[in-house]
Order: C-alpha cells, then sequence, then structure tokens
DNA sequence: CTGAAAGCGCTTACAG
DNA sequence: CTGAAAGCGCTTACAG
C-alpha cells in the first residue's frame, strides 16, 4: 500500500512534516501547537490539530528533548523493592511526578550490583533529575551527578557537606521518642533489634534509643541483629525471650521485624504488652492489622515525598541553588502492642 | 572558564565531538567504539576510550536511539504498585529487563487516572514495548500499540483475538484445584470472598470455582463481596461466619484478603482450620509468617516474569510474529489453616 | 503569527 | 579500518 516498501519497526510512525503537510503549514508550526500553543493563531492550530488526530499524531518526546535539555524523566533508584515500606514510596513518586508532568526511569539495584555500577546507565538516559531510595551510597554517585549537572535527591539518608540534597525521616528523634514512651510507662529490661549493619536508617534510630537510655541513666540494655526482614526480627525476638533475664520492652528497627517479633512473643507465650512491649518503626499497613496492632513511629511519608519531589523540581529549575537536607519528625502510633502511659509527654 | 558562557543547565555535557578532537579521530570513529566496536581497531579503540575517561563521556541514549528508532525502554504500567504481589513483580521485571539492558519507564496510574490516558504519556516516549500488568483494560490501548507497532504484553490478564500478547496465571484452574481440594477433604459448606468486580483474575478464579462446585453436585454456596484488601477480607469473613450456617470453608480470591479472613476468624472464636479451613490466592510472603501460615495457591511468579520478558523481546525483534496468551500453571501450598486430605490428587 | 534554516548528539550507508 | 555527510524528529532564534 505505501510507497515505502520496510518492515523496519516504526516505519510508520507519522511525524511533525506529514502533519505540516496534511495541514498546509510549516513543520515549525506543527511544532509551535504542541509546545508553545499561544504562538499560533487559533485557526491554524485547529488546522493543525485536525491533521493531527487523523493521522494519529503524538510528538516524539525524546526527539525534543534532544534540543531543549529537558527529557522529563526523574531517574529512581531503589534497591529492593519488596522491602516493606517501599512500594508506597514507590507508588507515590510515580504518580506525583506524573501529575507534575515527569516521568519514572526505574532501576533495582539487584542483590549483586551496586550503585555505583547502575548510575552510568541512569545517566545515559539524560534523567533531569535523581532520587536514590533505599540504596548504599558512595561519594562517586554525588560525583557523577555533579559532573553532569544531574540534581541529586537522597531519599531517607544523607550526606552532609555534599551537593546532594536529602530528605528524611527524623530518624534520630524517632529513636529518642520511643526510649521516652517506654522509660516514662517504667519499663526497665529494654532491648533493641538492629536493621541491617551500615543503613542510615538503623544507625540513627539505635544512635537515638541509645543516647536517650543512657541520658536517663540506664547504661546497658539487650542488643540483637536483624536484617529488616520479619524472619530476623522473629529470630531475634526469640533469641531475648528466651534469656533468663527477658526483656520487658523491645524496640525493632523496623515495623516487619516488630511483626516477627510479636509472631515470636505469641509462640513463645509471652503476653504483648502484659509481660513485653513491643514498638516498631514505619507505620506499614500490616501493622495495622488485627493480629499485630503494633505500636509504632509512623514515618511521614507523604510529606517527605511531596518535600523531595519539590526540593528536586526546584533544583532543576534553578541548579545553582544550594543543597539542602530536612529531617521531618516521625509520630508515634499507639496501638496495643506497647504499655504506654495514656498522655505521656510526647 | 570555558568560552561559552552559559548557566542554561547541561551546557557542560561532554559529547562525542570533544572526545574525538581529544583523540584525534573523527566524530565517526567515536561513535563506532561505543556502538560496534569490532568496527574499529584496537590502538584507535583505546586512544578513544582514554580520551573518554578523562573527559568523562558518556554517551548520550536519547540522542542514539532517535536513529536506530530502539530506546531500549519498556514502558511498565501498574494501578496500585502497593497492591499484594506487586511490588514483586515489579522489582523482578525492573531486575530481570536491566539484566538484558533494558530500562523500565514506569507509570502508575492513580485512582482518578484511567490507562488510556496515560498510554499517550508512554507512547510519546518511544518505548520498544509496553507492558500491562494490574490495570483495568480497554481496546483502545491495544489499538494505540498496534499503531505505532509497538510491542504489547499483557500480565496476569488476556485479550484474545487481539495483537495483544499475555502471560497468566491460569486463573481458572486455580479455581478448580481449590474447589476439588476442599471437597475432597469433605467441606460441605463453602464459600467464596470475591475480589475486584471485573477483574479478569477475580472473574476467572471464581468461574473455576463454582464451574467445578456445580460438576461436582454442589449448587448452592455463599459468595461475599470483597475487593482485594485486607479489610474487605476481614468484613467479608465476619459476615459469613456469624451466620447461622457458617461455612466451614472458604476460598479467597487473594492472599491479602485470605490474612483479613483469618484474623476475622481469631476475633469471633472460630478455629482454623477446626471449624473452618481458609484458602488464599498468591502466596505473598506474610502468607508464610507464623501467625497465618496460610494454604494457598501460588503463582508461578518467577517464571510468569521470565515467559513475559522473552515474549515481549521477540515481539520487539519480529513484529511480525502472532500474538500469544500463555496460561502458567498454580500450585496449591499446604500450610496450617485449611483441613486437606495428606496427598490429595491434584 | 509564520516559515526557512540551523542544530541537538548520535548512527550509518558510502567511498576510500 | 576510517572519515565526510546525511539524517533521526524535534525546537528556536531570526526575519518578515
Amino acid at each position: 500500500m505505501g510507497k515505502r516498501t520496510s518492515n523496519k519497526p516504526g516505519e510508520r510512525r507519522v511525524t511533525a512534516v506529514e502533519v505540516a503537510r496534511r495541514a498546509g503549514v510549516s513543520q515549525s508550526t506543527v511544532s509551535r501547537v504542541f509546545s508553545a500553543p499561544n504562538a499560533v493563531a487559533d485557526a491554524t492550530t485547529l488546522r493543525v490539530l485536525e491533521a493531527s488526530e487523523q493521522l494519529g499524531y503524538n510528538p516524539n518526546a525524546l526527539a525534543s528533548s534532544l534540543i531543549t535539555r529537558r527529557t522529563n524523566m526523574i531517574g529512581l533508584v531503589m534497591a529492593e523493592i519488596t522491602s516493606p515500606f517501599y512500594p508506597y514510596v514507590l507508588e507515590k513518586f510515580t504518580q506525583r511526578l506524573h501529575e507534575l508532568d515527569r516521568r519514572v526511569l526505574l532501576f533495582s539495584t539487584g542483590p549483586n550490583k551496586e550503585v555505583d555500577d547502575v548510575l552510568p546507565d541512569v545517566l545515559r538516559y539524560q534523567v533531569d533529575g535523581v532520587i536514590i531510595a533505599n540504596v548504599t551510597l558512595t561519594s562517586k554517585i554525588v560525583d557523577a551527578c555533579v559532573r553532569r549537572g544531574t540534581a541529586l535527591l537522597l531519599f531517607n539518608r544523607y550526606m552532609p557537606d555534599t551537593r546532594a540534597n536529602a530528605v528524611c525521616c527524623d530518624n534520630l528523634n524517632g529513636g529518642r521518642m520511643v526510649a521516652d514512651v517506654l522509660l516514662d510507662a517504667g519499663h526497665t529490661r529494654l532491648a533493641y533489634i538492629a536493621g541491617k549493619q551500615n543503613t542510615s536508617t538503623n544507625l540513627d534510630r539505635e544512635r537515638g534509643f541509645g543516647e536517650r537510655l543512657r541520658q536517663r541513666g540506664h547504661t546497658v540494655w539487650l542488643r540483637a541483629q536483624g536484617h529488616y526482614t520479619y524472619e530476623s526480627g522473629y529470630a531475634a525476638a526469640l533469641e531475648l525471650l528466651q534469656r533468663s533475664d527477658p526483656p520487658d520492652a523491645i524496640f525493632c528497627a523496623n515495623d516487619i521485624m516488630a511483626l516477627g517479633a510479636l509472631d515470636a512473643a505469641h509462640d513463645q507465650g509471652v503476653a504483648v504488652p502484659g509481660q513485653c512491649s513491643i514498638v516498631g518503626f514505619d507505620d506499614i499497613p500490616a501493622a495495622a492489622w488485627a493480629s499485630y496492632a503494633l505500636t509504632t513511629m509512623r514515618q511521614p511519608v507523604d510529606t517527605m515525598i511531596d518535600a523531595s519531589v519539590q526540593l528536586l523540581l526546584e533544583r532543576i529549575e534553578q541548579p545553582s541553588l544550594p543543597p539542602v537536607t530536612t529531617f521531618l519528625p516521625g509520630q508515634l502510633v499507639r496501638r496495643s502492642s506497647a504499655r504506654l502511659l495514656h498522655e505521656s509527654t510526647q
């Protein structure tokens, strides 16, 4: 049918030139109709739109990005999408960015992959900005972005004194608050189930918790190592509860471990919160489920995401703005897994 | 410092021309080093690579895609990323595609958005293929893709007699199998908690379940409407269990509702599986947790994803291949929430 | 308000 | 094996 015989894919894609021909205008005018509508007379716009409709024209976003140097794509790097709380983060980021007419180019570093390996791939696609969540950082990442002039935002981690912007839950203070409410309620034998070593979230939560315990005269507490999974929380709690001096309160570095801890307590016949209080961090949906009713520090996810998007887009518009690190406070959600004073002072 | 004074973002990005100048070769040669390395002499390659290294050159993937008509980007549309089981799907797709040197352009249709609204945005970015998961379909989607010659793959849904490829769990047969094992074990008062109306997964699971019940002489069973959430499963189960003739087995259209149902049973003092068996569908991680130990139909996710990726990439290479719809069998995972025969015949 | 032309950063026949 | 040149599909001064 066509005069061009070709079986190459995409040969039939319609371009602005064809629309122009059909509408009897120049290709420039077609372009303007889609990129600067106000610059075109109404009648002309109408003709162009009509021709576009008939031909099924859809402007090529990549071709235009080549010259505008804006792709409206944001690279989002997330190590484990399945780790609790992050699916929500990903969904919110994607929807929020789409509302603002930005697309998400998603990267998930596998178990063997480093972010450093993946970042060149991200940058090759000329993303306007990069969001790093849930990933171990190195300063190389910052360097690579700075070099290309790509705005960088760290989500729930931070690198002070670099060009990286960051939005974090105030994990340090969250740890302190948990220590406070547990001590206020009279708990005396405290324990901490740690998340993955060297993650900034775990570091800060543990530091805040420990610091406050010491400040209030508690110099000894139990500690078990988990790695942010249900199974590790279960195992760690089991270990703690089977001791001759079991804790009367356990602070878990995230919710999913706290759910494991609750199940371990249940299986050991330890009454919660009667014999032992259990507190988590995150407030994932399952924390609210009837079997768990977990008391936990809620991360202000929506606020964090809104702040992240705003910060990032601002830096894209104005690369000269100084980098900013923002900490947002968490909020204690009281359910029934911890014995707390009714209206504890924070 | 530079002779060009400009504060436009990206002005400093290094191109193949600069590398060529530094390496003392033509820009074509630089291009070949990165896109067809075998076509260049070793010594030349070395010089180019060195110059690239020094300048921090990273080829612009979008510029090259303009002429190759391949972006190596796959558009992935997912309605609710947070709905159980889909975070894993997303993670796997992303990692698998990245291994094969493809990128994922992610779209999550918000509650108000239709896929139809979002698809033009996907296509504008010249993706080589589109994966639709977890989304209500219309034939417009298929049309839009066919028109542009973009390969289309439906994940866990299907549209026979169109150009859309599909990879599905065999939900129909899964429903049958659940009916079989429950009847085999002597359950007599069966109930179904439905997922979202008009989702193909719910339709097929319910149809298979009902069909087999009728075939085996059961013409009456209970049905409650859920919508694939924990809360709706809880509420539906509560309603069923509070009846004067409560069911002795409940099949839930997905796991998350089954978890709600288990908690409802627990809160009602109904012994599981003593008084009532509960079976789910999916085998999400929480199904294995100690408090739940849910018996469920496992979807063969990894196989489904591998098949999807392979099918899609094949159609991208050879657009003339006929569309294919593949159904992959689920597998019953026996835990302790259902009273079943020990070695039931499937 | 509109068009002709240059150019974004690559790939790829074509010729040597 | 290498280079000069055309071209992918747009945007955007520039001139009218």
